[in-house]
DNA sequence: TTTTGAGTTGTTCGA
DNA sequence: GTCGAACAACTCAAA
């Protein structure tokens, strides 16, 4: 009797270097499985992760059928789930790609020991970072708390391994009767908006799925690598790689977007610069630091990493924080931002920081309110990098920024969007302001407002603070728990 | 154990 | 307009 496995997907969602399923094609016929986990005390997915989701798994599961294979969508808990399908469809061999969230790793803990217990073999992988959390420590062993140590000994561990092809065959056994009404449709999830439809802006700047990916990742070494340590910074250019949410989903892996740039550059097909490369390449070391923090902070997205900010006066102001939501506050740089979030589901780099620190500091709002915003409405939401950065912008982080290091969103806008392109594209009511205007229009003069057919406070809202007093407020208020 | 050098992304002020 | 210094001390990581 030939044997059979099965090869849980999580945010593994491809077919290329996906180490755990080249284990599991390569025992026998294979059932690849995805279970949409609903337990009530996991923190659910957000809109815009949900939408990429239900595009991610049918690209995946036509992508499946067409080497041959199949994949059945299951609902529930996987504690429950998983054992019960292994028993009844008679797998040898159950294997999936590690996550590192506390929810999955106690999850994952629990499941092996269950599985093992009852004669089935598990093998578990690496398949979405270039060294698992615990690999990269001081020389005593401890977890790395600054970012440009850790990378460095991140790198000195020497090159991420050769990504691994595709299978090329797999081959789906049958269902059991039994597990038949197990399995749901992908319409059944319910994991595209209905009414209203917020998801054309979505539908339209990207394509889910490790085609898209990967074509995202070719356009960017063509496009987007050369004058990318600077083009990254320009909200106005389109020079950032957009593989964030691909990420998010192990629709790419790191390992592939590393040995694609080497190759690229070693050919001289690449554009970019040496700098170029690194700065990009340490923006997958971010990413990798951001999980090894969430793995040895398993409360990462709900509790301060310096628990100094635990006395931090906050003002909790609903109304404020709508308005930042909505792209209101009346600051051209962040509403810009928040409306590109709403619109796309994914904000420019440079601006997610200027429009963080302004809900932070000058609005003095708690991070976890925009970490939750962006958890619900970024197509990239993700459970390291999200969190981390959040708290890194707080002052809260590790490596975190100076209490003093308070962006300013005008001079912000003013230095990476020295036109206002970013700015009119967002934010049409002020198209027809001057490049000089248009990141303060509430210091325009009279007539250039007037020219625009702006009035403020009526067709744009006045700031919700002064630039100026909200620093000087946020410095005071970082000065009270300095202590 | 102690010492030493260094630390993603800024702003403002004054010369 | 441009440039350097101050901001405020602290923690990390390695020697």
């Amino acid at each position: 009797m030939t044997k059979r496995a099965l090869h849980w997907f999580r945010d593994d969602l491809r077919l290329a270097d996906n180490p755990a399923l080249v284990c599991a094609a390569g025992t026998g016929a294979t059932y690849c499985i995805y279970v949409l986990d609903d337990r009530a005390e996991r923190r659910a997915l957000g809109g815009a992760t949900r939408w990429w989701l239900s595009h991610s798994l049918e690209a995946l599961a036509a992508a499946l059928e067409r080497r041959g294979g199949r994949l059945d969508i299951l609902c529930g808990d996987p504690a429950e789930l998983l054992p019960a399908f292994a028993e009844a469809a008679a797998v040898d061999l159950i294997t999936w790609n590690r996550r590192y969230d506390a929810a999955s790793v106690d999850l994952d803990a629990a499941l092996k020991e269950r599985i093992s217990g009852n004669g089935t073999a598990v093998r578990t992988f690496n398949g979405s970072l270039l060294n698992e959390p615990w690999e990269v420590t001081t020389r005593t062993g401890q977890p790395m708390k600054v970012f440009t140590p850790y990378w460095r000994a991140a790198r000195e561990r020497g090159e991420p391994e050769a990504p691994l092809p595709a299978p090329t065959r797999l081959e789906a056994p049958a269902l059991p009767d039994s597990l038949g009404h197990r399995v749901r449709s992908l319409p059944e999830l319910a994991l595209r908006p209905t009414r209203p439809d917020w998801a054309g802006g979505l539908r339209e700047a990207w394509t889910p799925g490790e085609d898209g990916a990967t074509q995202n990742l070719v356009d960017f070494i063509e496009d987007g690598l050369g004058g990318y340590a600077d083009g990254r910074d320009r909200p106005d250019r389109d020079s950032t790689s957009r593989l964030s949410p691909h990420l998010r989903f192990g629709e790419i892996s790191p390992r592939q977007i590393w040995h694609a740039l080497g190759t690229a550059r070693k050919s001289g097909e690449a554009k970019g610069s040496a700098a170029d490369a690194e700065k990009f390449l340490s923006e997958l070391g971010w990413r990798e630091f951001s999980y090894h923090l969430l793995f040895h902070n398993p409360d990462l997205a709900t509790r301060n990493y310096d628990q100094r900010f635990d006395d931090f006066p906050w003002k909790h102001d609903g109304e404020a924080l709508r308005r930042w939501q909505r792209g209101l506050t009346g600051v051209p740089l962040v509403d810009a931002g928040m409306r590109q979030l709403w619109t796309t589901g994914w904000m420019h780099n440079r601006v997610r920081m200027v429009a963080a620190s302004f809900l932070i500091k000058h609005l003095l709002q708690d991070w976890r309110t925009g970490e939750a915003w962006f958890w619900d409405t970024l197509v990239d939401a993700d459970p390291a990098n999200n969190a981390a950065s959040w708290q890194w912008v707080a002052g809260s982080g590790a490596d975190a920024a100076p209490y003093f290091r308070i962006f300013n969103p005008v001079t912000q806008g003013e230095m990476h969007d020295p036109a206002g392109a970013y700015v009119r594209r967002w934010i049409p009511e002020l198209a027809g302001l001057p490049d000089k205007n248009i990141h303060a229009p509430w210091k325009a003069p009279d007539d250039a407002l007037k020219a625009a057919g702006i009035r403020i406070g009526e067709t744009y809202p006045a700031p919700l603070v002064d630039i100026g007093f909200g620093r000087q407020r946020a410095l005071d208020a970082f000065a009270m728990i300095r202590g």
